[in-house]
DNA sequence: GTGAAAGCGCTAACAC
DNA sequence: GTGTTAGCGCTTTCAC
């Protein structure tokens, strides 16, 4: 808590309250001298504003929700890094809460943050329709709502950040393709996250082009962590499924295979390649490296909040969808 | 923002907003049925608290600052879970800074907390002394500042949770002597950082027992990242140092050693075998798995969560030191 | 049992 | 150019 107050000031230097407070705000009706004895005073005693007192005044809290599904791994921590680059340097703070994959917590966390009275909400969501409600709720109480990543069903129009996943994932494919692997799964993910679907859907394109889509490689997991990914992998091995590569819908679920794989002694990626889609670091800490979609994932974060940034300003700011640009980095995982 | 305030419930029943206030928050002077009748009417008219205007009556924002080094590993995130658990229930925000390890964005961030009008500050620091002053500045002005995992020198006191690095340390060498080791590197982090030194003197202090040491096989690194543990390896090949095992500092440092002697077709753990310290998800999800000295990371940031809240309630509170039980796990990574 | 009024720290409209 | 005052939403004396 801040000490010192304005009031302080004021008795110390026998001016009033507003001069004190004019002085700090470089206020246009204000004497140079007294400003300047104002300005010291304020840094000899050590005056910090209080910010509380400025969002009663104003009505703004200027603390900003953030709602992930997760921060095991680094996806939610870099985009977190952009939000707070462009949030932090205005004054706003930034409350983190994690779903664990849980549409459940997500809705309690939505709570939460409104008992917090944030003036806004960031979200990666975990579930496409779950809590639509609750999203909708709180845009009808005035408090805007920004997506990024994973987004709502189409029948809730929002502003949001995403990526082109149908694309990009059809390039990974080429790219296994291209690579003489002819045998490819898609390791994918929950369909009740459209880019699951989405990713799907480009993985589907390329291999029906080619003529060599073939359902039972479609992997569906229940999860999104490491152990969805083997128990992928178990499956393809435990039904001797044949394949010669693996798309993965996240580096999470890829490297959950890599490992199963890699203890069956199935070497990578000679014997299997994998690639997927994130571009945190876990596709480069891992043995062989993976080849991955790389999202921006920081500018994915500064996205977002400058979305959030005109909703403050104007709620009634029209909702927009900022389609951020991924790049295909090749790894080991995908050459002999 | 809250759209619904006292007021307009009391405008709404014909009531002052003081009844109103005693009927919501149930004191003893308030007739039962008038009760009632606020109940139902905020409950109509969707009235919640404005959590600005109580902090501003009480002087306490319940916002508590977070710093940690980095947010890359799951070690930050884990603890962050425990704070959370602790202090969301009781209305407490958590505001997160990253320092990204480095001892200048740290002094930022604890800058930045201050004018977020924090009640407490909770830090993993990045540097043993560089920013004791701030420490202490923000201590001075009355902000309780509670310690966990990397801590201050001795000359600061303060209340912190810790885990007995030195003896844990010592637990994993001896695993590796046991396991028929000899030549065994310690992947030593930075001085500055206690920690670091404490676990070097275990290691040391079992090498010199079983008259082993060698001076040549602590490779101190400048970083903390993955990057830095590469380095260590590179630096262990390049030196043609003969080696046949190595004890990292940290799950980080032991993987990017570990990717590195893979990619020189180095067997793990057949020709190196490798253990580390920190008992992250990281650990898991290599291949081999990581024998890892595991910290009960969520339980460490309740008990600092609750270091916080003892020095909230009273300020001049004893400062206290808390050591947290760690498990030594086996696994892959040291097994032929 | 209820209402009026003060005050938490600050800014801004209004006087002078 | 400076001071006075009201008010942001809430709780809490103090009256009645």
């Amino acid at each position: 808590m801040s000490r010192i107050t304005l009031k302080d000031l004021s008795k110390f230097l026998s001016l009033s309250t507003s001069t004190i407070s004019r002085a700090l705000l470089n206020d246009k009706n204000i004497n140079a001298e007294t400003q300047k004895r104002v300005l010291e005073a304020a840094e000899k005693l050590g005056y910090r504003p209080n910010t509380t007192a400025l969002s009663l005044k104003y009505g703004q809290t200027k603390n900003i929700g953030l709602v992930v599904p997760e921060m095991i791994t680094p996806f939610s921590s870099k985009v977190l890094q952009g939000i707070q680059n462009i949030l932090y340097p205005l004054g706003y703070r930034v409350i983190i809460t994690q779903s664990d994959e849980n549409p459940l917590i997500e809705r309690k966390n939505l709570q939460l943050l409104e008992e917090f009275n944030v003036d806004g909400i960031i979200i990666n969501l975990c579930h496409e329709t779950y809590n639509e409600d609750v999203y909708k709720e709180i845009m009808d109480r005035g408090i805007p709502l920004v997506f990024f990543d994973r987004i709502p069903s189409k029948t809730l129009e929002v502003s949001k950040v995403v990526v082109d996943d149908n694309i990009k994932a059809s390039l990974v494919v080429e790219h296994l393709i291209n690579t003489g692997r002819k045998r490819i799964v898609h390791i994918m993910g929950p369909s009740t996250i459209r880019n699951a679907v989405e990713r799907e859907m480009g993985y589907k394109r390329i291999l029906k082009k080619h003529n060599i889509f073939d359902p039972e490689l479609i992997i569906k997991t229940d999860g999104m962590m490491f152990e969805a990914g083997e128990h992928a992998a178990k499956h393809l091995l435990d039904r001797k499924i044949e394949f010669d590569s693996i798309f993965a819908f996240s580096d999470t679920l890829a490297i959950g295979a890599m490992n199963y794989l890699l203890e069956k002694g199935i070497k990578i990626p000679e014997q299997v390649a994998v690639a997927s889609f994130s571009g945190t670091e876990l596709a480069t800490i891992v043995h062989p490296k993976l080849t991955s979609v790389q999202q921006p994932l920081v500018k994915m974060g500064e996205a977002a909040a400058d979305l959030m940034l005109e909703k403050i300003k104007d709620i009634s700011a029209p909702n927009q969808t900022i389609v951020m640009d991924t790049e295909l980095i090749y790894r080991a995982s995908t050459f002999n």
